[in-house]
DNA sequence: AGCACGCCGACT
DNA sequence: GTCGGCGTGCTC
């Protein structure tokens, strides 16, 4: 008889083992499969090892459970490799997800199926990990998004081994794939037929370039010389499901698990690897020039004084005139979907919100107006009355959204203040799917001259779209948000709008635009920014993360509780911080991990549920330097008392 | 996470 | 009597 060791297949609480034990007659060798009953339901699970029970006596003795016999051997032969172990214990480790679950993530999804043998029935190649060869520091690379290919041929070509570029969504990969013919594609959308193909080409080594979105890192290589990373900044590479892995950061010990090189390429580098860059973890390589379009900064302050009213300044209106008639194509970035911002009883101030969100409603025009909650996207009547004091005086203010603006674009066409041509917007709003997107943009795209309304949406498109001329009527919404991360994606969104490769770009701001900061001068600050001198930015926002311990200061971890009754997460909430206080005096770690007061601050609304958010703050571990920290502290036994119901992310795309 | 167990109120 | 709501506890 022999005790197994295997990896259930499925979420198991943290409070459990992530593995456990079972008899079985025979040896099994680490990466055989079999279907175990965990809580009396059968589920698939990993072998990671056997040992012959005598060498279990007097433990068994010890514990307090009976072990059950494995049901049933699904497959003798190992299918799970030493590489795929390793990545979903690092993944299980730094984001602290359940290990069952994220093994089943590493797996490709036609693990266990009869057509696609995994590794062609030779178990001696499986766990064969390359050994890592002369330590290759990263390197980053600073290009505009349309000089990507230009600076990674070289490396491609130069490169004798294997090259994965990894992209944050699948609308890159055309980009790629036209200058790096015959690459095998790997995405969320490819059939099994295509994966399996890949796959077997990636493991015999018959395949050399390799693109996909972050799928791809789990393909086995047998000689990965390059893994590149584009534009690893992207929220999309931050998965919102569990395990909720950033796929840049997963890249970087992928690449150190092949000894292959780590290459990033993006237009700018960011808090986080500015720091590589300055503690000299990485090479740099910068092919980035001073901004080429001319930036015009309107305040708009001055501008109301004047007597302006609508959404553009006389000037940029005078502009975006100018940029028509010689058949420009503009762009005008808006900061929000939808119509306007949120509607205010003027007699009482009373603003109307989404009783199931607790946020404000939003004004969209459909066939009538309507107002509709960004949270959940119910919509309902737009209101006569004020609720609370009946008056019929009630204004619609704040930002408005790209229907607005595309609305006022329309009458400054008609009244002959702008030529008439063909106009779109690109929002979640207008368009329902990416069918309809890329419809838009097509459109666009046959037009010379034509403007755009958009969102964020639009940076999708980045790599086959160009834009003479940017607008972006109102600055200061970019930067609302109180996270900590606003100046940096302030940043990070004007270089993405340059990457369209505008002549000329105009800022409409109240704030003399705007550091996140309003006693800076923000007007200065957007001269660094288009002359790319960022060190000072960078040192003074350094300064500010110093002072309030953010990241690269520390690592940031949120855990969120929701449930329909408002007490019950009053007192989830108020119990997990004391519990979290206690484990944290407990493991000596309370001086460098700050678990944010319970607070009603943290308490919150969403689709009918209240949710209670938990912030922590893990000083001296940096995303940057991965595990370790102080006294090699573990957030799992930290983060052991949580009960299972709570969400853990660690690393948020947003601390709210 | 699921799923069983168990306690309490409603109802053919 | 019993059906079903969901609070509590457990997973080798």
């Amino acid at each position: 008889m022999y005790v197994t060791e295997v990896i259930p297949l499925s979420t198991l609480p943290p409070n459990v083992p992530q593995v456990l034990s079972y008899y079985h007659d025979s040896f099994l060798q680490k990466g055989a499969v079999v279907e175990v009953l965990v809580n009396n339901r059968k589920v698939t699970a990993v072998v990671i090892g056997s040992t012959e029970i005598g060498k279990h006596k007097i433990l068994l003795k010890k514990s307090s459970f009976e072990l059950k016999k494995i049901s049933r051997v699904l497959s003798s032969e190992p299918q799970v490799s030493d590489f795929q172990f390793k990545i979903a214990l690092w993944l299980a480790h730094e984001y602290v997800s359940p290990l069952g679950l994220t093994l089943k993530h590493v797996l490709p999804p036609f693990f266990l199926k009869k057509k696609y043998p995994l590794w062609k029935g030779h178990p001696s190649t499986v766990g064969r990990v390359p050994l890592p060869t002369a330590n290759t520091r990263p390197l980053m690379i600073l290009s505009r998004a349309k000089d990507s290919h230009k600076v990674l041929t070289p490396h491609v070509e130069k490169s004798t081994g294997q090259v994965l570029i990894i992209v944050p969504e699948a609308t890159y990969i055309p980009y790629f794939e036209k200058y790096f013919t015959s690459a095998h594609i790997v995405t969320s959308a490819t059939s099994n037929k295509n994966h399996y193909t890949s796959w077997v080409s990636a493991e015999n080594n018959t395949g050399r370039i390799f693109i996909g979105t972050r799928q791809a890192l789990f393909l086995p290589f047998s000689n990965l010389e390059k893994l590149i990373v584009i534009d690893p900044q992207h929220e999309f590479y931050k998965s919102d499901m569990s395990p909720k892995y950033h796929a840049a950061n997963l890249a970087k010990m992928v690449a150190d698990l092949y000894g292959a090189q780590l290459i990033t390429v993006s237009n700018m580098l960011g808090m986080i690897r500015s720091q590589t860059v300055a503690d000299q973890e990485a090479k740099l390589q910068d092919t980035i020039e001073a901004w080429k379009s001319k930036l015009e900064i309107v305040d708009l302050v001055a501008e109301q004084k004047l007597g302006y009213m609508g959404i553009f300044a006389t000037r940029v209106k005078e502009s975006i005139r100018e940029s028509l008639e010689s058949e420009q194509k503009v762009l005008v970035f808006s900061a929000r979907r939808g119509y306007q911002g949120i509607i205010v009883c003027q007699n009482c101030g009373f603003t109307f919100k989404c009783a199931q969100c607790n946020t404000p409603l939003r004004v969209h025009q459909g066939t009538d107006l309507v107002l509709m909650c960004h949270r959940d996207s119910t919509t309902q009547q737009y209101p006569r009355f004020c609720s609370n004091c009946h008056s019929s005086n009630i204004k619609a203010v704040g930002p408005v959204g790209s229907q607005k603006i595309y609305e006022d674009l329309r009458r400054m066409m008609e009244h002959g203040q702008i030529p008439r041509v063909p106009a779109f917007i690109l929002d979640t709003d207008v368009t329902q799917n990416q069918t309809e997107e890329d419809e838009v943009m097509n459109e666009l795209q046959k037009n010379r001259t034509a403007i755009l309304v958009a969102t964020q949406k639009v940076f999708s498109y980045i790599y086959d779209h160009n834009f003479d001329y940017v607008v972006i009527p109102q600055f200061d919404s970019l930067v609302s948000s109180a996270d900590y991360q606003t100046t940096e994606r302030l940043w990070y969104q004007l270089e993405k709008l340059v990457d369209f490769d505008p002549k000329k770009m105009s800022i409409q701001s109240y704030h003399r635009p705007a550091s996140a900061s309003p006693q800076r001068d923000g007007q200065e600050d957007l001269q660094k920014i288009a002359g790319h001198n960022y060190e000072e930015l960078y040192e003074r926002e350094l300064e500010n993360r110093k002072i309030f311990g953010y990241p690269p200061f520390s690592k940031i971890v949120k855990l969120a509780y929701s449930h329909k009754n408002l007490t019950k997460v009053k007192q989830e909430g108020r119990l997990i911080v004391e519990k979290l206080k206690m484990a944290a005096i407990h493991l000596r770690a309370s001086e460098f991990v700050k678990i944010s007061e319970t607070s009603p601050l943290f308490l919150g609304k969403d689709r009918g549920n209240y949710t209670y958010t938990i912030v922590i703050k893990v000083l001296g571990t940096s995303p940057k330097l991965g595990e370790g920290g102080p006294n090699s502290f573990s957030l799992r036994e930290l983060l052991r008392f949580v009960p299972s119901s709570w969400l853990i992310d660690v690393d948020p795309r947003s601390i709210l």
